[in-house]
DNA sequence: CTAGTGATGAAAACCATTTCCATCTAGCGT
DNA sequence: ACGCTAGATGGAAATGGTTTTCATCACTAG
């Protein structure tokens, strides 16, 4: 009940490498998350959660769950990086509120075509893209005052 | 003939604060790359070319250039910021290559609307976005090597 | 010309991320 | 089970881009 949990996460922690104990619990923690997460932030909870493991592995982890393709990247303003689960086969964009930082995955698939499009007609190949929306969300927007 | 030329930039710099010597020199410097610099490549080319101008205000004026919409900002997948002069009125979006580092701006209104469109869906308000197309361009694909 | 406020820049501080490296450990052969 | 070994871990130190500090400078109003 406490940490003995070895079955924590699936394994899907197994494309990775060695499914070790921390990967499981970083896997877990960011899915539990079920936003984007810097691996600082996601440091702290598990620390003060009671779990034992360094910040250099959940940075390696992190960084390997989102070659994977298990997980989606983003960088804030300040240039600090944030991971979110993927819970399905292929990327996703996302619109962040710029408030209480909830965020919720768009349709994209015109960007996506458009990307395509673009890179054909200048004659590029292997494009690849970069697409963040932010905003202010409804619930920030009301005269009640942000969110807590 | 070397650096004593005073009316190197427009009066655009004026939009900063005080039309210094240091500032007219970054805005021309940053013209003249006619392409996207890292404010640290910037700061070499400069010294390099006998300026004197410290790092420190390199940053300073790219930072308000980019606020005052006189420049449009990327980051490189390690998370450096590029800085490129920005001719027109509006923003724009860039294709650059990932070989050889050339980029070209792209007809992108239809992102614009897209992105407009995803935030009202949503019920977000203010909503700014952010989209970068990296690829390999004809020059680099050709079998006779990258070109230098 | 002079005062006053904004600008400069060298050096130090910041801070997210990476690298080191000595110590563990999962997984395998025996 | 037992020991081996390549892979994994994590605390600490190194990186490296960017920001801050603060003493000095330089536009510009008067
Ligand atoms: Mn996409
Ligand atoms: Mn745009
Ligand atoms: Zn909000
Ligand atoms: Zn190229």
């Amino acid at each position: 009940m406490t940490s003995t949990d070895t079955t924590s996460a699936p394994g899907e922690v197994a494309l990775l490498g060695r499914p070790t104990q921390q990967r499981a619990t970083v896997l877990r923690a960011l899915i539990d998350s079920e936003d984007f997460v810097s691996a600082q932030v996601l440091h702290a909870r598990l620390i003060a959660a009671g779990n034992r493991v360094g910040l250099s592995t959940i940075y390696r982890t992190l960084t390997a769950l989102a070659e994977a393709g298990l997980a989606d990247t983003m960088r804030d303003s300040e240039g600090e990086r944030h991971f979110r689960h993927r819970p399905g086969p292929d990327h996703r964009h996302y619109l962040r509120c710029r408030t209480c930082g909830r965020s919720v995955a768009v349709d994209s698939h015109l960007v996506e075509r458009w990307a395509e499009r673009i890179g054909a007609t200048s004659g590029f190949t292997e494009i690849s893209h970069t697409v963040e929306l932010t905003g202010i969300c409804a619930d920030c927007t009301g005269p009640t005052a942000p969110a807590a």
